[in-house]
Parts: structure tokens; C-alpha cells; sequence
DNA sequence: CTGAAAGCGCTAACAG
DNA sequence: CTGTTAGCGCTTTCAG
């Protein structure tokens, strides 16, 4: 392994130099920076983290805790994810991946000097986690927005704004009658922070509008299929249906369509998901976007500017927006 | 911060004796044991990451290259680095994720001691990575098997088995023209491995059985409706399906199934997929399961246990088995 | 503008 | 069975 003091020697000068060369923590005339940066590459010198962050007491690692398991809307964890890495690279920070979804590994990490700071994802309203983060002297930063107290900083989509403007939209269409087709029930139960909030803002508009709406569970799998039809059944009335709910959306759609031509009317389908996944559903007109990869750059940033500048706790909404989706093939 | 030296002097003994205590590299008497446990949790002490790597020279912390970007199987990517977080955790290990996955982030982390050892996915037939990785003193297994030399070990599903299983089955039930309805253009373009051998397998399968076979690529969005038909209407003789692209695998299905209808045949769909995935699809009927958990856990194994032995490099391959997906509902 | 040297917290000889 | 101590490779005063 080579390193500093072996630089320090190729280049003729000492090991704080070399050091202060990589920092930039203090002005090196040009003449010794360049020596000291030749001797660097040519010795493929890369400082060894671990000593690193015992001398300087910090790690450059941001420890990230997400949901893992499937049942998940998958994709949008996956874009998460890919924010939060590819955000973090640009600030200098690499990521350690936490998988248990409890306090004690959120702990573990932070107690163990293994991170700089903590991102939370997967939160529930009442999360326990909460509480166990304000503790800690490691910022963190929550990707989602739980009720009460905002002892912790969050970013996340405006799941209730998006809930209004989905049923703006249906109403500008012409419907009257409204059907949100939600989350897995496990989601729903849990109360999963976002379905939460979704709900209530579609709700509220609901009654803001005038207009009829209910929310409904629905499992992801094909069972979505008998969860829409017995919508469908109990009030032939509703004719629009916002669907937050990435693995059914396919059979949704496909069964709300099939349903529609069958009674002889036109149902409208406003999906919120990512875009590439609204893409990839045929036949559906216009969706609001999860801008998954946003929410992840955003909560990174947000731990960086904290990191930085002991930048003061705050909520972050991402705005929702409708998106076109292109005309699916066929 | 509460050190190694703290808890050494609250349990009256000295810091070896706690490092001792903790790694449990010697012997100590049951009393003492005992005294610096508690002294150990009465003061929450956690060792620092950074120390002990420094000093031991091994961080405890396996670095994961894994494709981020969607379009590739999200929910097997999901599952393969469920499966290697969960078995590292079980191993005392931690994993640092690295989503740019190009050689250079693999030698940053390497050589900047971050990690004791690699785990890539997504390997290429030809891929450059491997190069680097044999190049590095760190040890490394793929997730994946490529072409050519074997020079880092690898541990991957039998593609090329399944292959053969999927052809078997098809022909059991009777069909003697059949399609593997593959991954998208881009993967195969990109030559990856698993795609390559799954291919390899279904044809080499067809002519030893005598019967006709078709590779397709076909995109995972809906465009993949257009795909099937093109091949259902340039040789309507075929009537077994071989269909691996998770995406669009739902499109896929109904397409098949409706054609079929038209023209008043019975068309067979053989999946490979998770199970999970298989299930929630409707009008499955058995499939093939890519074991994605458990290939992430059996290539985090055998990581370990050439860093705890220094075992030799190999190539695990885990067996392909048909399951009969559960009836979908409705 | 540059060097010398004191740690950072821990592990692992070495010495009883 | 336990204690002493020399580093591990780096950052950062302190001193020129």
C-alpha cells in the first residue's frame, strides 16, 4: 500500500504538505503542488479512509436506510436510490446501505462512526425512528413527511398537492364521481406517510370540488383486478379514477378500459407514478409524476448543505405537475 | 465519544483486555468478561469504524456495484441486493454501494481502503471490469458469469440450464414451434451475460429436441404488445412461449393469450421471473423462478469465505426448478 | 509558504 | 489470564 509519507518522499517535501495539497486547506506554491501531484498519480497514492476519517473525524460516507423488501413500489425506490447515490458522488460522499428498517441499525452506524449523517426512507406517520434520529448529534434527513412535530428535517413529493390536482383534473374532464386506487392495503395500514397524505388531499378536494370520491386499498398483484371491479360494481357512477399503485397499474388500467367499453362509457384514468412507468402502460392519457430521482437529489443536497454549513432543519415539497405521457405503442 | 479507553478504565482493566473482550481473540476469565461487558453497555460504547480499519487493516465493509438505472429487471436487481445485504449483515459485514459502474469507482473504493472486498453485477460477456478486479489485491466476486478466462469467481442463476428446462417443458406439453420472448434490445446489444446463455441454451435445447426456436428481443414497456404480434403473425405455428422480461411480461401475457383466442389455439406461457413476479400475473401457469435473493446471498457467502479462508475462486451456478405459479386471482 | 510532531481510537505483538 | 506499548495513515495544531 502506498501512501502519504511515501508521496511526501517522492516529492521532496513533507507529509503535511502533501496533505494540505489534497485539501487545499492552505496556499502550496505551484511549484510544490505540482511535484506533489506527479508524485501522487505516479504512485497511484489514494488515501486510506479509515485513517482518514480517525484523524479528521469525519467519514465522507452518508449511511442511506431503504426499504428493500418487495411490495414497495419498486421503481420508485430504485430512482430514489439512484438520487441519493449519484447526488451524493457529486458532493464527495459515498453511500452505505442500511437494510434493516429499525432504529438499532440506524445506531449502529452512526454510533459507530461509520456515517456523517443519516437518510431515512420508507416513513411512516408515526415513525419511531423519529425520535431515535433527534437524538443523535449525526444530521439526518428523512425522504418523507410524517405528521407532528418536525423534530427531524424531510424532503418528499407533495403527495397531498398532488391529490388536489389529480382531482382538478378529473373534474376539468367532466367527471363527477372519483375513485383513488391506492396502495397496498400493508401500505394502508401501516400508514405509510405518503398514502396518508395522498388521501387526504383527494379527499379534500374532493369536497372542495363538489364532487364524489373514495380511496380504496388495493393489492399490487393481479388481485388488483377484483379490487376495481368491485369499485366499479358498488357505484357504476364513477367514471374517474386516480391510480397510485405501480405494480397494479397495468391490470387497472386494462380492466377499468375493458370495463368502460363494456357498460358504454368513457372512464378516464390519471395515474401517479414515475414517468417511464406511465410510459409503459398502454393506453393511458395524461399521469402526474413521481420525480423519484428529484427526491432523492433534493435529500441529498439538503444533508450536504447540512454537513457543510450546519444548514438550519427544514421541509422540502417537491411540487406535482401532469405530464403528457406519450402515446403508449399501439 | 465514548472510546476503548473509557470503558477500560470504568471496568477497571486495561484497553487490550476490552479489545480482547471484544474480538474474542483470547482467552479472559469469566469475571472480567463479565466487568467490561457491562462497563461495554452501561456507557453505549461502539468501537470507531475508522480506528479499527486503520489498525486491523480490514474495514468489515463489502463494496456492491449494482445498476441503478431502470430498465433492467428492477425487482430482481432489488432482490439480488436484498439477498447481499442481508447475508453480509449475517456475516458481520456492511455494504457500500456503488452505482457508477465503470472500473474507476471499483478502484476508488479499493484502493482508498474503503472496502475489503467487490461484489458486481450486471456482468457483460466481455466485460472490461473484470480486468481491474483481477488486478486489485482485494478480493472480488461477480454476480454474474461472463465469458472467456475465469479469473474472478462468480456465482449466478443456471440461464443456460433454464434454457433447457423451459424448452423441455414446452415440448412436454406438446408444442413443437416456440419463441423465447427475451430481454430488450439494449441488453442484448450490451451482450450481457445472463441474456447470452439463456439464449444459448433455449436454441441448443430446440435442436436437441428436434423442435423450432426463435430468439426475440423485445422491449420491456408496452411496445413489447407489438413484439409478440409481429411474431405471432410472421409464424403463426408457434405456440409455446419462453418469456423472460419482467417488464413486460404482463403486456406479454395478455397479448399472447388474446391472440391465441383469435385464432382458436391454445399458446403455452413459460416465465422466468421471481416468483413473486410470476404471481402476480394473471393466466400464468407455471413458470421458471430466478432465485434472485438467493443468488445475492450464495455470492456474499462465497465473498466471505474467501476473505475468512482465503478458498479458492469458483464458479456457483444455482440450478433452475419450475414452480406452479399460485392460480391468480379471477 | 513549509516542517515537525502530537494525536485520532483501536489492534496485536510482546512481555509477563 | 492480563497489561504495556508500538504502530496503523492521516489531519492539524504549533513553530518557523
Amino acid at each position: 500500500m502506498v501512501t502519504i509519507a511515501d508521496v511526501a518522499q517522492k516529492a521532496g517535501v513533507s507529509i503535511s504538505t502533501v496533505s494540505y495539497v489534497m485539501s487545499g486547506k492552505r496556499a502550496i506554491s505551484q511549484e510544490t503542488r505540482d511535484r506533489v501531484e506527479k508524485a501522487i498519480d505516479s504512485l497511484g497514492f489514494s488515501p486510506h479512509a479509515g485513517a482518514r476519517s480517525l484523524a479528521s473525524r469525519s467519514t465522507n460516507v452518508i449511511g442511506l436506510q431503504a426499504p428493500l423488501r418487495t411490495g414497495v413500489d419498486v421503481h420508485v425506490v430504485m430512482q430514489v436510490v439512484t438520487g441519493v447515490v449519484t447526488q451524493a458522488r457529486k458532493h464527495g460522499y459515498d453511500i452505505l446501505l442500511i437494510a434493516s428498517d429499525d432504529s438499532k441499525a440506524l445506531l449502529r452506524a452512526a454510533k459507530g462512526s461509520m456515517v456523517d449523517a443519516l437518510l431515512v426512507m420508507d416513513v411512516e406517520s408515526d415513525d419511531p425512528r423519529i425520535e431515535t434520529l433527534s437524538g443523535l448529534d449525526h444530521p439526518s434527513v428523512l425522504i418523507g413527511l410524517p405528521e407532528g412535530r418536525r423534530a427531524v428535517p424531510c424532503v418528499d413529493f407533495d403527495f397531498e398537492a398532488a391529490g388536489w390536482l389529480a382531482v382538478d383534473r378529473l373534474v376539468a374532464l367532466g367527471h363527477r364521481r372519483l375513485a383513488l386506487i391506492g396502495s397496498p392495503p400493508e401500505v394502508m395500514a401501516r400508514h405509510t406517510a405518503y398514502a396518508d397524505r395522498l388521501a387526504r388531499g383527494f379527499l379534500a378536494a374532493c369536497e372542495a370540488n363538489g364532487v364524489h370520491g373514495t380511496v380504496h386499498a388495493c393489492p399490487s398483484s393481479a388481485e388488483s383486478i377484483a379490487t376495481v371491479d368491485a369499485v366499479m360494481m358498488e357505484d357504476p357512477g364513477i367514471t374517474g379514477f386516480f391510480v397510485h399503485n405501480e405494480g397494479a397499474l397495468p391490470h387497472v388500467a386494462t380492466t377499468i378500459a375493458q370495463r368502460g367499453r363494456q357498460r358504454g362509457d368513457e372512464p378516464a384514468i390519471l395515474a401517479l407514478c414515475p414517468d417511464d412507468v406511465a410510459r409503459s402502460v398502454p393506453g393511458l392519457a395524461d399521469s402526474i409524476a413521481v420525480p423519484a430521482e428529484a427526491i432523492g437529489a433534493a435529500a441529498t443536497d439538503m444533508i450536504c448543505e447540512i454537513l457543510a454549513s450546519g444548514a438550519k432543519p427544514a421541509v422540502r415539497l417537491l411540487p406535482p405537475a401532469l405530464t403528457g405521457a406519450a402515446p403508449a405503442a399501439r
